[in-house]
DNA sequence: AGCACGCCGACT
DNA sequence: GTCGGCGTGCTC
């Protein structure tokens, strides 16, 4: 044993957040104590990268490395140990999405500078006495700090609580009353009290039984997931905060997905309202010392909920006990970028390895979701009342055929009239129209040339308000031309189909008193001046509401009273099969934004086509008619959830390379009687930011491991050459 | 992912 | 003659 000191040297493996396959090996320095988990700086060619020590299970077939490239581990951050869950979370998530292990870890060190330890803040203590001569200002101070002798303070913080400058603590200073200690760094945000707010809160029977649900199961302490099926206003919120309290009695984490952080002020307040603290917020943009400090207090376990879009699935949990996925049916959770994954699919799987519940809530769930729950995979929890007061809207469609828009518009007068009588007696009106801008199509109106985006196959938007043509996918703007860039004809360009500003400018004439606002994700103001104007249309200062994609998204408007869907037949047009569920979706809950606080409401889908057994489904408010329906279609034609898709999405900068790559690859793919290969064809968006895509499909039952399949055809296959890249997407959102 | 190395076009 | 474009390949 002896002899092999300073021969043998330990080493262990580090996954590093690359597109390597595997984990590297690096030598440990003597004295440096280390285990699976452990953060620590290695270095990488001419690099330092935080990594972290992996545990690899089988190495029986990994031979290992040459002493002689071993280098040695560099240092060993002062910072919690990545537990173990979120190791095998990371694994499972790389090898079921065919990407490497290191671009999964990636997503989890995403604040770089939280590895070291907070600093502790430079903290002032006062002791005792008083300087030579009491100003005003130094009798402020003396006040503040008697109130509660022997706390600490912070220079700033002191000045800032006696309203005096920093100027007159230092003089304090100098006269030697203080001394200087330091303050641990403040918590992120407070802790949550589970027992706060709870005589505050008055469940329906529904509510009351379903929480009980929720409770009973996180207290079965193991793994689980409930799907939270409840209409439109059924309050489910209130109901998953039950669950939430019974996770953090037992002393768990808690995360709760959220698709869209940026727009849900509204509900951290109902959280605080709940729990006496707000949860700590995780998206991409928050600012980066927040960042740092929540994600180094989610590995300490100071903070005990998270409320994060699908990011935050990849924080450091010390002790997750409980994830909540809220809208779970909604697209935003999906990530299509960097390495594809749906955020409420690993929710489960991340349940599923800390051994705790999962819930997915949401008032039009996703088809897979009710299958599971149809199966038994799910608990299914159904709430079909509403909250309080509020009554769901009275669904009816127009028939566009019979009752046209006058020409050259696009509302009915059926519509506009149930708006005026809405307006009429001081309630507001909401159009919806999944469309920014002024029209999606120009024209010319001498040569027939269509303005198309020249890096995508999207036609340009016309943006009247900014005078811009803009392409929605990569975001090229030009000026609106005044003649044809095909045949030079001026003043012949004409506008095609609406978008809200034209609907705005058609309600105006319509209703020159009514104070109108439109709501689109590219208004001037950003997420600020959005969340200012939702205030404003809940408090009543708006009567009608003009709104694309976002009005859809759980605001509560006590208000609303007609809600009109501009163009039903819109996500129906494409061949997708799940533009079905999607439509349904979508219309559900815009219509549902209506009646909330009670009274008559009414909700109006303006169709050409109100026999679609989709619009039909929704017009009639029968959900379950609706989920039978679609679940035996796809059912019937071997579509997910009843069997697997996979996409494989070749592009390069030019076209033919793409093709060319694509049809290789198809040929190269291994033989085998359990797979199905369609394609290649072009990718849904053919033209993306200056990239020709094409898409295989390998379609396969769900039992087959699809994941190995695929990882030996690329291996084997043709190499990435020129511009060419090939990108993998396990259960893709288009079945085209 | 970064970063270096390497091999062809327009410039102080 | 060099500066610099980004294609190719490697990092324990």
């Amino acid at each position: 044993m002896e002899l092999d000191l300073g021969i043998e040297q330990e080493v262990v493996q580090v996954l590093l957040p690359i597109p390597a396959a595997k984990a590297y090996s690096y030598s440990v320095p003597k004295g440096m104590n280390l285990a699976p988990g452990d953060f620590v700086q290695v270095p990488l060619g001419p690099r330092k990268i935080a990594s972290v020590v992996w545990d690899v299970l089988d190495d029986t077939d990994a031979k290992p490395v040459d002493p002689n490239k071993l280098r040695s581990v560099e240092q060993k951050f002062d910072c919690p140990r990545l537990a173990e869950p979120v190791r095998r979370f990371i694994d499972w998530v790389s090898n079921y999405t065919v990407s490497p292990p290191g671009m999964v870890l990636r997503s989890v060190l995403r604040a770089p500078g939280a590895l070291d330890p907070e600093t502790p803040l430079a903290g002032l203590r006062y002791l005792g006495g008083e300087p030579e001569r009491l100003t005003d200002a130094r009798r402020r101070v003396l006040e503040i700090l008697g109130e509660q002798p022997g706390l600490a303070w912070t220079r700033s913080g002191l000045a800032h609580a006696a309203g005096t400058g920093t100027s007159v603590i230092d003089g304090l200073v100098k006269q030697g009353l203080f001394e200087n200690v330091l303050i641990p760094p403040p918590p992120v945000v407070v802790q949550p009290d589970p027992t706060h707010g709870l005589d505050g809160i008055a469940l329906n029977s529904d509510q009351t039984e379903a929480a009980a649900h929720l409770v009973a199961k996180v207290n079965e302490r193991s793994f689980n997931t409930i799907l939270l099926d409840g209409v439109t206003g059924s309050g489910k919120t209130e109901v998953y905060f039950e669950a939430i309290a019974a996770a953090l009695e037992q002393g768990k984490q808690v995360l709760i997905l959220l698709p869209e952080i940026a727009l849900t002020a509204t509900f951290l307040d109902r959280f605080e309202a709940r729990f006496s603290a707000p949860p700590a917020p995780w998206h991409s943009d928050i600012a980066p010392k927040l960042r740092e400090r929540v994600w180094r207090q989610v590995a300490t376990g100071q903070v005990r909920v998270v409320a994060g879009a699908r990011s935050s699935l990849f924080l450091p949990f010390e002790n997750l006990g409980l994830i909540i996925v809220d809208e779970e049916h909604d697209t935003a959770f999906k990530q299509e970028d960097r390495f594809f994954y749906n955020a409420r699919d690993m929710a489960v799987v991340r349940a599923s390895i800390g051994d705790f519940t999962c819930v997915l809530a949401s008032a039009t769930p996703s088809i897979e979701s009710r299958v599971n729950a149809q199966s038994g995979r799910y608990a299914h929890v159904e709430m079909k009342q509403r909250h309080g007061a509020a009554v769901l809207p009275n669904l009816e469609t127009i028939d566009l055929r019979k009752d046209p828009p006058p020409r050259g518009k696009f509302l009915s007068p059926v519509l506009t009239d149930a708006m005026q009588a809405a307006v009429g007696r001081g309630e507001q009106a909401l159009l919806f129209l999944n469309r920014r801008g002024y029209a999606p199509l120009t024209l010319c109106r001498v040569c027939g040339f269509r303005f198309e985006c020249h890096n995508c196959s999207a036609w340009l938007v016309e943006h009247r308000f900014r005078n811009q043509l803009q392409c929605h996918h990569c975001g090229h703007a030009e000026p609106v031309p005044e003649a044809c860039s095909n045949c030079g004809t001026l003043d012949h360009l004409v506008a095609c189909g609406p978008g809200v500003e034209r609907l705005a400018e058609e309600v105006d004439e319509l209703f020159p008193d009514a104070r109108i606002v439109v709501l689109s994700s590219d208004m001037f103001g950003g997420v600020a001046r959005l969340r200012i104007e939702l205030e404003a249309i809940a408090k009543g200062e708006a009567d009608i509401i003009i709104g694309t994609q976002l009005v859809a998204k759980g605001h509560n408007f006590p208000l609303m009273t007609c809600v009109g869907v501009v163009d039903a037949d819109l996500g129906l047009a494409n061949g997708d099969p799940r533009a079905a569920e999607r439509t349904f979706q979508l219309l559900s809950q815009v219509t549902g934004r209506a009646g909330r606080a009670g009274g008559e409401s009414i909700g109006l889908l303006q169709t050409y086509a109100p026999d679609h057994p989709v619009i039909a489904a929704i017009a009639s408010g029968d959900r379950d008619a609706f989920y039978e329906r679609e679940i035996a279609l796809r059912q019937q034609a071997g579509l997910p959830p009843f069997s697997r898709l996979v996409a494989l999405i070749i592009s390069a900068t030019d076209k033919r390379e793409a093709q060319n790559h694509a049809q290789n690859l198809k040929n190269s793919a291994p033989k085998s009687a359990e797979v199905m290969l369609l394609g290649p064809a072009e990718a849904p968006m053919s033209l993306v930011r200056g990239r020709f895509r094409f898409r295989l499909l390998v379609h396969t039952q769900r039992s087959f491991d699809v994941q190995s399949y695929v990882r030996s055809w690329i291996a084997q296959g043709p190499k990435e050459r020129g511009s060419v890249r090939v990108q993998i997407d396990v259960d893709p959102q288009s079945f085209l």
